[in-house]
DNA sequence: ATTGGCACTCAGGTAGTTAGAGTGCCAAGT
DNA sequence: ACTTGGCACTCTAACTACCTGAGTGCCAAT
């Protein structure tokens, strides 16, 4: 096991590391801090932690960084969550007020986020995997087209728009509509497909081609909540943190802008402590996040987790406040997703 | 008036600095390109340029680089509109197959003009100002919420929640669905608001205050299309043309993220030639904008303009590609949109 | 008007030097 | 068994000096 005062050394190179951006070396380390010992104790102590692969020299007479290893033991086990300050609460509450609409939800969150952490960060849409369908509209948008949409009890609301080749018949439109209802009210997304198993035959001949239309587009909806959406915000930050990305910020750039990954970074991540769970540099599987870290929590809705929202930026962030901002605002994204 | 070599000479330079990225000389002037003189005429040449302002010395010593003026002067009339690769035309018409959907075919727009430009893409959403509506439909989507959704006749559909505060009737939610299609339908948006006033005096007065809800509600809906909005792709583009933005390009970041800077920008731009219109470096009056060219053009619906999308670069950007792909892409979403 | 010639300028690269921060290790002290 | 002062050593970053080459402006000759 690590002694204690060495965990005490790495916390403290972590932390000014954090604020200098300055490899730290040993005198500086115990100018800045209490230890009741000289400087070459601690240098003692420091060649331990690089036996230990928890720092690191970028060269001979360069002070230590911290390694990814070094920043996840930090995490899990020496930094305490920052409280946010009453401020800080002040403007979560500020941006949560009044809106009915999850869209505008999600976004005014996402800007939250971004805001408060001063990093790039990201909302994912509710996942519709767990959801039940709630009603289901057809509405006449065109001569020959049809507005498809679909509610679910999360309050999550997709609409598409089918094209029949032919004029619409209104009154076929609402008995497929009620028939639809009747069938599908409170099922479960999941199980949409199954019940959907011959659902045109209960037609005459004639209209099976645009029943089969609309049980399709029906279908693509309910799977294209499989690849789900991420909205981002403060992507600007990420220039800003520039000299945090050695080489250069548009590996970083082009993964956040594609949408697959995020999502595939974020399915992947389970909740650790805190409800908070984070990927600190290498960890994240993909090579342009190598000098990259993420925090996600993940937020509810009745109880249980509908989708994760976080941020990304440079393994040398602040993680005490960062993980308390996710956090905080992930409880609040589920509070007002009571309403 | 600039004599006719001279103008040869600076579009020599404006295509030379372009590929090469370095400030050019009048030695390689007269290497690459067959003048029929010798490099102490083209320094005549250039010294003329230079008192015109159209281009400059970074240093004394050093090869000329094109101003804002000059590329100005460039693009107005020493360019020609490259036409599309054979490979880029199947790129465009392969991407607008099959998506009767608004939002996806803006969705795919936007991505095929950053990959044909390799550079941030832009997209505004239709305006809504000219649109007319097509059809109001109210439906129950929770105990006490109602979804209006709103079709126009450019195939818009806007959708927003109504929290009622009371159980919704559904028999009243279809009285007060009926009435306003009747009122509405074919109506231009400008003129929603006039059509209801007093609308819910039509009905009982029990009923007064759901019927005031949901029609304010549908005038947000109309008002908020006046602040329009924008979607982007491409954004690693930027970060991938870093060196070509002196300081950094986080202002450019910010800017582009700024929806408002962005809608003022594109609403302020009228075509000029080619249905093109283009704004370099400075003449755009937003300082993050300083080392940055817009171009920008509208597309249709109906034979009038609906809305704007174009791309953002560097100054030192290839202006013939660019304005041609972007003059292809607004044609072939105003034929898209044509269906 | 064009051109070859020439003196001049200046950024950028190379090389050498220095200062300072930091290290590892050892022998002595507690 | 730790701790510590001391010391030799290392390496980067910053500064200097120097040089090269591309490019210029100007002038006298064509």
């Amino acid at each position: 096991m690590i002694p204690e005062r060495s965990l005490e050394v790495l916390r403290a190179i972590v932390q000014d590391y954090i604020q200098t951006k300055e490899p730290v070396g040993s005198k500086s380390l115990v100018e800045r801090h209490q230890f009741g010992v000289s400087s070459a104790t601690i240098r003692n102590e420091m060649a331990m932690l690089e036996e230990e692969q928890l720092i690191h020299a970028p060269h001979t007479s360069a002070g230590r960084v911290p390694t990814d290893k070094g920043y996840r033991l930090f995490v899990d086990r020496l930094s305490e969550v920052k409280s946010l300050s009453s401020s800080e609460k002040a403007a979560i509450s500020n941006f949560m007020v009044g809106s009915a609409d999850l869209d505008e939800t999600l976004g005014r969150t996402v800007r939250l986020l971004s805001q408060l952490t001063n990093q790039v960060a990201m909302v994912q849409y509710p996942s519709l995997g767990r959801s039940k369908v709630r009603n289901i509209e057809l509405i006449q948008s065109a001569d020959s087209r049809v507005l498809l949409i679909l509610i679910t009890d999360s309050g999550r609301i997709q609409q598409h728009v089918i094209e029949l080749n032919e004029l619409v018949n209104l009154e076929l439109l609402g008995e497929i509509r009620s028939k639809l209802n009747v069938l599908l009210a409170g099922a479960s997304l999941a199980g949409v497909g199954e019940l959907l198993r011959g659902f045109e035959e209960s037609f005459a001949q004639t209209s099976r081609v645009q029943v089969a239309l609309i049980t399709q587009s029906l279908l693509e909806q309910v799977d294209a909540n499989r690849q789900e959406k991420i909205i981002l915000a403060g992507t600007a930050n990420l220039a800003r943190r520039e000299e945090d990305f050695p080489g250069s910020i548009s590996p970083v750039l082009e993964a956040i802008e594609e949408q697959v990954v995020l999502l595939k970074l974020i399915t992947e991540m389970q909740a650790e402590q805190h409800g908070v769970s984070l990927r600190i540099g290498r960890e994240n599987d993909f090579e342009g996040l190598a000098n990259a870290s993420v925090v996600v929590s993940g937020y509810e809705n009745q109880g249980s987790e509908i989708a994760k929202l976080g941020v990304i930026g440079p393994t040398r962030m602040d993680y005490s406040s960062n993980i308390a901002a996710v956090s905080a605002v992930a409880r609040y994204l589920t509070k007002a997703l009571g309403n």
